[in-house]
DNA sequence: TTATTTCTGAAACATTTGTTGCAAAAAAAT
DNA sequence: ATTTTTTTGCAACAAATGTTTCAGAAATAA
């Protein structure tokens, strides 16, 4: 099982970050497998440990008071969410909620590592700045998804990207789910697949959309 | 001069960054003073400089193919946009465009100094690391405007932000710029604004809104 | 099997936001 | 002073999105 996890972080990362950070990595870690659409952190959570993605996909989403959900972005294997290391390092809390969607093998990492590895590895630097620039490239572009795309638009692109993400053209959620992550109502989404569908972009079944191409 | 100039860095930076780097940023680095309303950065500029605002301010907006903008967030003084930092070090273009708010101070520094500061220099790394940080966040809270808000509500929360940062009651825009800045039209700013004004929180002039209370 | 729950489709209607076109007021230019 | 441009207000209409309600199909539980 050790020799497992060494192999996988070695895949994940050893391209990325140094050979004695990998060590010190592979001593200080923790991997967790998680199932699949389990949160792993919620809105308010304190935060204690730095995931990385090793395998499988999470969804980043942010929730506001009235209980309403945006879906935010989503991390893959090989990235962190960097957010995370501030609030560790500055103790606040969670300001997303991170699910897994599919079973996914996540690594924790204890947050008094970090402030260490920053000073001490350089890799390690540009991997975190290099985590905060994609995630707020991401941010931008899901930004002028909801600014300048129209609705069924943004719903073509999410299932799509939810395609590419998993690997496959099945799209294994209800119009319910959808419309949560796309913050809009159930409704409006069935309409706007109904059309997908008369378009042929699409076929609709029960819990299941399948895409005719990504 | 360059005594105004090392009074500006140490007011602005000399509470966060240790002495010696300081010292470093006053010969690497130079001041700018740049007027009202003009463009610092534009979509698809390359990126030469890391500008630091020491005072005034500038907003930083976002646009399409089409020509459609929206507001992301704004810098103060004693800020950063550390998105540059990246767009620096691998030759990206900048995905966003700066623009003044008022006549500002900016202080300008190479590249080059980028990667050696952040090997050197512990209080370089977080303070580009809070930069990050608090960009996440103002992108995550435009994101919850864009989304969870309707737009009269999108439109007040505008102007007392303007007022808070301008510390001005009277914010001097047209309504043709606001609505750029919300991606909206002239036509719905006027009708908002003019219920705003009916609802008591504002009084309408030519190029000029002034808010009751912040 | 039968009963119950979950999911989807559809209609009718409401609300929010956007568009077009025009007119008057204010400011700027001549 | 007169003309021109800019800014704002307003009305009528159009489009996109949201809400409510109901019904039937599909899955699940009893």
């Amino acid at each position: 099982m050790q020799k497992i996890k060494n192999q996988l972080i070695n895949d994940s990362l050893g391209y990325i970050l140094e050979e004695k950070l990998i060590q010190e990595i592979i001593t200080n870690s923790q991997l967790k497998e998680i199932d699949f659409d389990k949160v792993i952190v919620n809105v308010g959570d304190d935060m204690l440990n730095i995931p990385i993605v090793l395998k499988g996909s999470i969804k980043i989403s942010r929730e506001n008071s009235d209980g309403d959900e945006i879906l935010l972005y989503y991390i893959e294997g090989g990235d962190t969410c960097a957010m995370t290391l501030q609030c560790c390092v500055r103790n606040i809390k969670s300001e997303v909620r991170a699910t897994t969607m599919e079973k996914s093998l996540i690594l924790m990492i204890p947050i008094e590592m970090m402030e260490i590895w920053l000073n001490k590895y350089k890799s390690w630097r540009e991997f975190i700045l290099h985590s905060y620039h994609s995630r707020m490239l991401e941010l931008m572009e899901t930004i002028d998804a909801i600014t300048f795309m129209r609705l069924d638009e943004r719903l073509l692109k999410y299932l799509t990207d939810q395609a590419k993400l998993l690997g496959s053209l099945e799209i294994n959620h209800t119009h319910q789910q959808i419309s949560e992550d796309l913050h809009s109502s159930r409704v409006v989404i069935s309409r706007l697949l109904k059309q997908l569908e008369i378009k042929g972009e699409i076929t609709l079944h029960r819990n299941k959309i399948i895409l005719k191409s990504i």
